[in-house]
DNA sequence: ATTTCCCTTGCAGATATCTGTAAGGTCACT
DNA sequence: AGTGACCTTACAGATATCTGCAAGGGAAAT
């Protein structure tokens, strides 16, 4: 089994639930427990220069800001920086994220070696998630259809991100900067107003206002 | 310290996390977790009826929906079942949320003990509830500010009126043209700019989008 | 190789949004 | 009558949105 895994997850209970129950069961030795994704990396890279590099990492996507200055906001950041200080650092996703099209999306842009949903058997799952890794395999949490993501979905992810994140507060500008870091294509501002254009002839909607109303109202977001 | 106290919360490793945590440090005695609003609900009333009522319960919120048939689906009916159940039942709540004006509400209308918001002193802040709560004094995580919320924040009919006509696609200068038509007042789009603007702080929205994607979201509107 | 189609991107101008400042009006209280 | 709190309104400047137009790239067909 592993002997140095480390998790990053900023909720201080669900970290503390993983700890305890990856200690128990799989008795892995140095288990260390992170709150910021900053701090996490520091801790891959120290652990790296001293030639004793961890072995897998278990991060959240999301976390939640506060007063402290971060350089790494989310696990993405988190993950793309890990990877490029340790290629064959193993990770493995743990976050309420259920919509497989995102998952997909981790897997194929992000190599990452296995996702676990929170919810009622998520440490059963993790549990599990950690042995298939081990012996290099990938899991993926039962609740998730990869499959009905493959193609059906495809063609609308791109315009449902820019939804989510309009729906967030962004604007197209900061929409653009952040498919740019995430190296989301295509990601010119210019074409994000051409595809909310687009939606709005699709669906009927007069301005932004009035499609993500309608987008909620029917559940597509 | 309290002898009885029941955890509800559907993910496997927040709960995991709780339980450990009041276990070692408060040295609860009885302390079950549900996963289920349902079976949690159960578990309060059998206890009841033998004559052993639990003096506290600490939920969630949110409880994701899955394969299982439920009665109870949020915390919200939970907490309102349990005290037609059992009325001098203490309540902590322990979610994500942190929009005061829904703390608020909980306070005010379900007359929970305590809040704690999930973050990364999460479960710090949750022993400090329960102490708190078991010398019968309330508790709120620091990180939610209830001054910003305390004029209770109720939408008026007028900015209701608003809102709803963003969300139907008009623009200010339209909305301001039709209040005027239908002799509405106030009118002018300054004024509509203004109600708008105090709505962004009042529900921390960054721009019209997010507070629309909120305020339908909440069932505001 | 050329054409055609579709998508991406940049740019520009007209509108709309957001944020301040300032002026005036109403109302309660002194 | 005067004061202060609060609301409405107008206006101005910085940003953001929306809509065209045009240039260029890639893929498929001819």
């Amino acid at each position: 089994m592993f002997k140095k895994v480390l998790i990053a997850e900023d909720f201080q209970d669900t970290n503390q639930g993983i700890s305890e129950m990856l200690r128990d069961t799989l008795h892995i030795p140095v288990l260390p427990d992170e709150l910021y994704c900053d701090k996490a990396y520091n801790r891959l890279k120290y652990a790296a220069t001293k030639n004793e590099p961890f072995e897998l990492l278990i991060t959240d996507l999301f976390f939640k800001g506060d007063h402290v200055q971060r350089r790494l906001t989310t696990g993405l950041e988190l993950i793309a920086a890990a990877r490029a200080l340790q290629p064959n650092l193993k990770v493995i996703v743990n976050s309420m994220e259920d919509n497989p099209v995102t998952v997909n999306a981790l897997f194929k842009e992000e190599k990452i070696n296995g996702y676990v949903c929170k919810g009622r058997h998520g440490l059963i799952e993790l549990v599990n998630a950690v042995q298939e890794v081990y012996h290099n395999r990938t899991y993926v949490s039962p609740g998730i259809d990869l499959n009905v993501s493959n193609n059906v979905f495809e063609l609308e992810e791109f315009d449902l991100m820019i939804l989510q994140s309009l729906a967030e507060g962004l604007t197209k500008k900061e929409i653009s900067e952040k498919f740019k870091k995430e190296h989301i294509t295509p990601n010119s501002e210019s074409t994000i107003d051409k595809r909310v254009s687009k939606m709005f002839d699709e669906f009927g909607a007069k301005n932004t206002n009035h499609l993500i109303a309608k987008m909620i109202r029917e559940e597509k977001i």
